[in-house]
DNA sequence: TTGAAAGCGGTACCAA
DNA sequence: TTGGTACCGCTTTCAA
């Protein structure tokens, strides 16, 4: 147990085995010039007298913290918290902690998280980027934190990155829609700055080609999509009398509130829209109702990107890379579970 | 810009100004004892050549961190991750950074999340105990870092908590499916050492006896409950011909496993058995079906919770606080939103 | 209003 | 194998 009143620091331990604190500090990392008699008993000692490691002076000395940042839109989406969760799994094998920076798209908060991570003197840096501009990804390049791109990636800018096949994606969810027979497909993106939403129109064009389909403009909304405000763009959609017969959505979750809008206007004549959406979050989030999406396996960028990134912390020179990982049409039936086409 | 080698330090304002680093330190801290002109002076030379704040450094000296730790069992709970974005949010108006450990309702995690916390010399914690022993919490105090319970409390330990009334949320949650008629209501609980876990059964029961009605044991399954494996219990407690007409859930997330789970076996009759879960996760995950919950209103523990743990910050000897927060029948409808009872 | 120096708690480096 | 000492970058304290 720690003293009641402070830290019980090497100096402590130092006085009470009447060895120095290097001395101290060698034994108990485990370096291998202190014989094991002295480790052993210094360990003991510390362990009596409940020494916890002062991370941060440590770090202060030797450059390294062993933590890594995450900077990514909300950790309250279930897709993200997902892979933020595998992303600490991964990391702690490596030896590394993690802390998570929230931007909310926001090219401002995203500079923040920046500063707040250089601030932190974090090791390396996983960064699903707002891509408003370049100039937060330049800051970040210009302070020699190795870093990772997730998701999203800029053409100019060569930086490692872990994304998924998104013109892939787009076109395999218009594909099985088109199949199907459906001729006015919504295309409910994001912000067009995003290089994942523009990917995916690009697979949902051309799907729309190979088809030999016209597209329509008005099916099309790049608007500034937020979770939580999709009820009022459908709404303003269907008054404007723009015609569609299914959807799709830039994320899972704004596929759910597309959905509960068509159930507010059609009631139960929303079954007949089908809605798919992107991430695949079925298969670590078992909701009571049929849907699909596009995705990668569930592990989603989170390993790869995670390995990805220690990497380049060993090897700073190394080349960089652009690991783009594949992506299936999953459909959930809370029946019958995950079936990935 | 940061310089391309390293980090600008104080001391590289100071030779650049000819002031000294203390100079260079208080002027950028805005103490009151720097001119105006110079503290002008030095922000525009420290912002020109982009100097950013060692936090590590200031914090060794200082012994403040203004960090505040999260301990829960799992982030990649939409309730919880919504809860910690809550806390994050409130934090950073307080001027604190969070960082979040997860103990996956394992006392061993809580153990090297507390001492990582403990490492990392965060100013306080927020934690919702694993609760398997008081061991942990009782070493957190040793330690004399202000923290909150949240969620969770031990009855022979006086420590700051902010809790939900979970003995009325059990309760109104049986009334509710008692008034229906319901009579053979399910009861899937937690690992029976979770304070909420006994205290919603508590309400239960005391739903029961208020009705005038018997309890079947055979209905009340504490058993470890994990996300995830809600299907293979309830094939049991169905291939057992245990007899029930609903359900009560100890969360939403495990709900929507159980009415997948009744899909299976039942199909649509999955419809009749009514499952009511905890958290009121419908604020702010909108789903495309209707279901039911007991919870607080959005913003749980969370905001309360941040509030109680600065106040213990700022006045250590402050009276220990136990605030309970009110909960109520949630329902949700895709069409209709929230419903509160 | 500013400067000089000590020190936070470790780690790195070199000498013994 | 161990000890002595500088030092990481900042804040604090006290003197000027």
């Amino acid at each position: 147990m720690p003293s009641e009143k402070c830290r019980v620091t090497l100096k402590d331990i130092a006085n009470k085995t009447g060895y120095t604190v290097n001395t101290i500090s060698r034994a108990l990392n485990n370096k291998n010039d202190i014989s094991e008699q002295t480790k052993k008993y210094v360990k003991e000692v510390a362990d009596s007298m409940g020494y916890i490691n002062d991370s941060m002076a440590g770090s202060l000395r030797s450059g390294k913290t062993k933590t890594i940042a995450v900077i990514l839109s909300d950790i309250s989406n279930p897709h993200l918290a997902h892979q933020v969760k595998l992303i600490e799994l991964s990391a702690i094998e490596y030896g590394y902690n993690t802390i998570i920076l929230n931007t909310d798209e926001n090219s401002q908060y995203e500079r923040r998280a920046i500063i707040s991570a250089y601030e932190k003197r974090v090791d390396g840096i996983l960064i699903c980027p707002v891509q408003q501009s370049e100039d937060n990804i330049r800051f970040l390049q210009s302070m020699n934190i190795p870093f990772v791109l997730i998701g999203r990636y800029f053409k100019n800018l060569d930086a490692d990155a872990v994304l998924s096949d998104d013109i892939k994606a787009g076109y395999i969810a218009t594909k099985h829609l088109i199949d199907k027979g459906f001729r006015k497909i919504l295309f409910m993106s994001a912000q067009e700055y995003i290089s994942s939403a523009r990917e995916r129109l690009e697979g949902y064009t051309k799907a729309h080609n190979e088809a030999n389909l016209p597209i329509h403009n008005e099916l099309i909304h790049s608007t500034n999509v937020k979770t939580g405000n999709a009820k009022e763009i459908m709404d303003s959609i269907i008054q404007s009398n723009i015609n569609f017969d299914s959807v799709i959505a830039f994320s899972d979750m704004l596929a759910f509130e597309i959905k509960c809008a068509l159930m507010c206007v059609c009631g139960n004549e929303a079954d007949n829209i089908p809605i798919i959406g992107f991430d695949g979050v079925q298969s670590h989030l078992p909701l009571p109702f049929k849907y699909t999406s596009v995705g990668m396996d569930k592990d989603g960028w989170a390993k790869e990107s995670t390995k990805l990134l220690f990497e380049r912390i060993q090897y700073p020179t190394m080349h960089k890379k652009k690991i783009v990982r594949n992506v299936s049409l999953l459909n959930f039936d809370p029946v019958k579970g995950n079936d990935i086409t």
